[in-house]
DNA sequence: GATGAATTTTAGCTGCATTTTAAATAGCTG
DNA sequence: CAGCTATTTAAAATGCAGCTAAAATTCATC
């Protein structure tokens, strides 16, 4: 097995290299908050285990061992979330915390009886795909809404870049997962939307929020 | 916080310590198969802590605050335990490893939700006492099925050195907490009984398994 | 009270994992 | 190619958890 040092190097790893499928170790630097040359010698000790391609100043890539293993680590976050939120009545934005420790247990009998209870669920509780049992992920295009035109009605599939405060304020102004959007108007000057929902007829989302609120036109 | 390995130091002096509140450094190296000196050195920083009477030469204590973090190391354990029988379908077999590292966990919030979905339980699935909030416990006093006398009816309230041969052993028997048991007879040459219950009239329980069964009489 | 066995402690060391600073080197850009 | 940035190497620090061997202490017994 790894340590769990490893299981966080690898998260970080596939996280950052979702769409280009390459990293910069000075990337995963930053993004761990840890000093170059510790990431460094980590990703020697990856490559050793055949966990990541490294060549000296090239980007990093994920071996396909180890995007399975990342992704089966990142399996077990997101099917905890799920359970989280839909056996325990958690919020969704109680369960980071809590899933970023669970993903580390080993028994797999302990998810799988996770995956049966939820009826092997797909998306976690903030629309984000949950990686196969071989670790692949079934990637779904969706539109960020700040990108939709006026006039458009579209669904709120999934939230991105979420943290407790921005997950909260969408608590606050009733904002979830399956939610029709009809957007009014956009502001040219600072990209902000008005959009109608529920019973809500003239509710402003600032860029910073459109943004990161992921949709499907219907 | 305590690390993994000064949990589980913890959580051993507490059980060897339950009757007489002191442990030979001797015992708690046996138990953990960790050798003398390591165990020593163990008990010198949990000392510091103030986790840990410790004196040279004279037994271990845990002091009132080790009590208190012990109990809820444990807490959390079988709290864990009760959850994943009673709310995930687990065999109670099959939860002693799973629990081992839940019971590791920081996150008040989660074992908060467990106890309130179990409805504040205070045994675990296999009769031992929860301890409460303030990591206490309550002690209850059972007999030894192997003590008690032909014909008594006892109730099956706990079982003890529970391995996983053990309880698959009992389930093969439908042998179950809070089953009603007649005792018919005692076999003096080995200690064995021959006991009653459910539509078995005759059911032969060696002493190795009648001492592992704590009853109450009805 | 002496003695020998058992227990406990001390001292010193090993190995591993994770991280750091500082210095050297490579690659890119203008 | 000059200079900047990114990357790599080297050396070392830290912390944890464990070990062996030897010394010290306790305790029971004679």
């Amino acid at each position: 097995m790894h340590s769990y040092t490893e299981e966080n190097y690898l998260k970080a790893l596939f996280n950052l290299a979702n769409q280009k499928g390459e990293v910069s170790p000075n990337e995963l630097s930053k993004r761990l908050a840890i000093k170059m040359p510790t990431v460094n010698s980590m990703m020697k000790k990856l490559a050793e285990k055949k966990l990541v391609y490294y060549e000296s100043y090239k980007p990093l890539r994920l071996t396909e061992k180890g995007k399975k293993e990342a992704g089966l680590i990142i399996r077990k976050h997101r099917l905890t979330e799920m359970f989280l939120v839909q056996k325990m009545d958690f919020g969704w934005e109680q369960v980071h915390e809590i899933a970023e420790q669970i993903e580390h247990l080993h028994s797999p009998r302990f998810f799988e009886k996770i995956d049966e209870m939820l009826r092997y669920p797909t998306i976690d509780p903030h629309g984000s795909p949950i990686p196969d049992k071989t670790g692949k992920i079934d990637w779904v295009h969706y539109e960020k809404l700040s990108e939709c035109r006026p006039g458009e009605t579209v669904t709120l599939a999934a939230v991105i870049h979420t943290t407790d405060e921005f997950l909260k304020f969408l608590n606050s102004r009733e904002l979830q997962l399956g939610l029709k959007i009809k957007i009014k108007s956009i502001e040219k000057f600072d990209g902000s939307m008005v959009v109608a929902y529920n019973k809500k007829k003239n509710e402003a989302l600032s860029y910073t929020v459109s943004e990161r609120l992921l949709v499907e036109k219907v």
